[in-house]
DNA sequence: AGGATTCCCGACTGTTTTAGTCAAGTATGA
DNA sequence: TCATACTTGACTAAAACAGTCGGGAATCCT
């Protein structure tokens, strides 16, 4: 159980964007330099926030990508979901209340997991990226 | 971020144990077979089980795994941690309250990922096997 | 117009982790 | 003594992770 970077670097790089790009398009070069981030590997990350509209890009010189949305309503959650961060505590896919049907008796512990799911996603969700760029963390 | 096999296992273990067994060994050949587990797999995982102090075994014949401590004493969390599954949302490895090192200012995202390891704690120390056993989850 | 800059996109790869398996040994009860 | 069951370490195929690399296309500045 633990967070990859895919998901660690998407957020800091939304968080410099949203802290240090006033409107003004941000080259990824910029960004990446400054949190000390692989370039080829956000543009990746980059890539698939701007085809789930979290970003806008402009090519070119002096281009860049810039915030497609307000921070305040961007949440944390929403974040990991689009680049692909799994954020999974069970196997089975299915998110019904049905129990494990591997076993034959409803399995016990599928409520744990599922509801360690939903604590995660909670938090996450009510986190957005302004209440990082203004330190506001419960 | 996904939980592991071996997490989903070990609690799934205790809690047919804690279930089943009352008082008397199981063998870990009847666990597996119940929760449809590798049996050569859970004996890892029952290895460092004892080794902590979470049950204690009987050998031969008629032997097997008993619960070493009260149901309701063992956390969630304590298992996981007791088989070495990770739970890890940060890279750095001090837990103090320090920033990240690796930049130049104090990384915005930080507390995000501590807040989120918090969480995940909390909501796994405050449910025992016996909650599990009577279904008593949130 | 030309070159510099920047985004765009897919393919590829070394390393690590996962999720086990396998084999050999030891203790115990029937 | 034989079957059962725990004990332990070594080993491994496959997947995931964490990137790298190379080429292309759009845009702006001079």
């Amino acid at each position: 159980m633990k967070l990859g970077t895919k998901g660690r670097y998407a957020v800091m790089a939304l968080v410099d964007l949203a802290y240090y790009g006033q409107g003004k398009p941000l080259a990824l070069t910029e960004i990446a330099e400054r949190q000390a981030l692989p370039i080829s590997y956000l543009e990746q990350l980059f890539l698939k926030l701007r085809q789930k509209g979290f970003v806008a890009s402009t090519r070119g010189h002096l281009g860049g990508y810039t915030l497609a949305r307000e921070p305040g309503t961007i949440r944390i959650a929403e974040i990991l979901e689009a680049i692909g961060e799994p954020l999974k505590t069970t196997r089975c896919e299915n998110t019904s209340e049905m129990g494990c049907l591997g076993t034959k008796e409803k399995c016990l512990t599928h409520a744990l997991w599922t509801g360690l799911g939903v604590q995660m996603h909670q938090y996450l969700h009510r986190i957005s990226l302004a209440d990082l760029c203004e330190r506001r963390i419960t």
